[in-house]
DNA sequence: AAGATGTGATAGTAATACTATTATATTTGC
DNA sequence: GCAAATATAATAGTATTACTATCACATCTT
């Protein structure tokens, strides 16, 4: 994550905030902030009250970027899949071979994030923690079904299907190629969220990744040898 | 599911409540009606003051029974894994052959609750929903370390390892039976979840469901056939 | 220099998540 | 059958949350 990256810019669904936060220094401030303090506090502690504590600014203010705690959840975990997805491109574009493709974006998409690409105000170890431990708070909703209607997760979405795209390119006759390209990520989140808290249900450790767990899993699913 | 089950009594961990809710009437109408109510309008709305007017009951009452909201939750979500728990070891009891075994635990996990076994005041059908819809709002929280530690979440830990100990059985050189365990467990919620909300993420529809995708998956995997 | 816009400060409201106290039922033990 | 113990109901009160509204002030623009 270098120099090429500078320029990239993830394109959030405008409904998701009042007043676009890469305008201002402020609403900078406050991606950034609210990033620390959810991944410190949680995200059913954090309150924008606290938040303006912390960046010196009034609850009032952060109040005019966003219209509460739920859509800046929503605009951070899809600033997070925005950047999982330029990855994804970015990594597979040019490999020919769709096993290795895959392969890669399996890597791409359930690996560790161990470093912040320092490319903007959002780091992104931090981000990656609370996508594991808040993304599906962000769903498991009553207002699901009218805010899916409204594009809120369009980023998510688009990028199950090009991973489901490429388990199609390594075997056609698969039958059930959407369903794994979810459970990669959502099984993803869950093994690193095991490691963590559960380690007695999961068989990943320091020593076995997440990546390798499910790299496996979906090779031999396919019937396809990953080095075949 | 019937005269069998009628003496069942799932076991829960004492410290979830202050008082037994098995132990009165208001208890299990608390039970009740709560697993209704957390249905119709979702846990982030549910309060006890609206659970006291369905009930005919005061607030101060369920304080008595409960030290707060989620607690309940994890009364209700121990129970019903409690009650999996039970199916799982009844139905696979007396099946000696492994796949077989292993193939009837993972229909008996993953399937949709079809009907109110009418054993009790608990119905099913609605807290199989619950547990779709909210289970993982109860371990993703700051304090989940903490209750892990006084064994909040014990019965659904068992459940993983009797599932990871049948894998083995098919399959002693698999590499990852609890991962693969908890995998069955939380993506056969998750798959019913995209089926409902998010069809487009998922292969699941009323003809295809997350067991036969599940199954595919597992035996697969562990590169043994289901019927040889 | 005037006008528009952004931010800060303060105040206020309804709801939540409780705790405490007291009163009134109901159960149980003798 | 009555007292004592226990369970439930009613009421009140607190701190916090999740906002909304208003106004003052600063800054940026033209």
């Amino acid at each position: 994550m270098d120099k090429l990256l500078q320029g990239v810019q993830i394109r959030i669904n405008e409904k998701l905030y009042m007043k676009d936060p890469e305008s201002s220094g402020l609403g900078k401030k406050i991606i950034e902030f609210s990033i620390q303090l959810i991944n410190d506090i949680g995200f059913e502690s954090f309150t924008f009250k606290k938040l303006g504590v912390q960046i010196g600014s009034n609850e009032s203010s952060i109040y005019r970027y966003f219209e509460n705690k739920h859509k800046l959840l929503l605009y951070l975990t899809s600033w997070y899949w925005g950047w999982m997805e330029y990855q994804l491109v970015f990594a597979t574009n040019n490999i020919k071979n769709p096993k290795e493709k895959l392969l890669k974006a399996i890597f791409i998409m359930t690996k560790t994030t161990k470093e912040d690409s320092d490319f903007s105000h959002i780091n992104e170890i931090l981000l990656n923690n609370i996508v594991i431990n808040e993304y599906s708070k962000s769903y498991l909703t009553k207002e699901v079904d009218a805010e899916n209607k409204e594009g809120f997760y369009a980023i998510y979405k688009r990028l199950v299907g090009r991973l489901a795209e490429m388990i199609t390119d390594v075997d056609a006759t698969y039958e059930y190629p959407t369903s794994l390209a979810s459970t990669i990520l959502e099984n993803g989140l869950h093994q690193h969220y095991l490691k963590e808290h559960f380690p007695s249900l999961t068989d990943c450790t320091n020593k076995i990744t997440p990546t390798q767990y499910l790299t496996h899993l979906v090779f031999n699913t396919l019937n396809s040898n990953i080095d075949e």
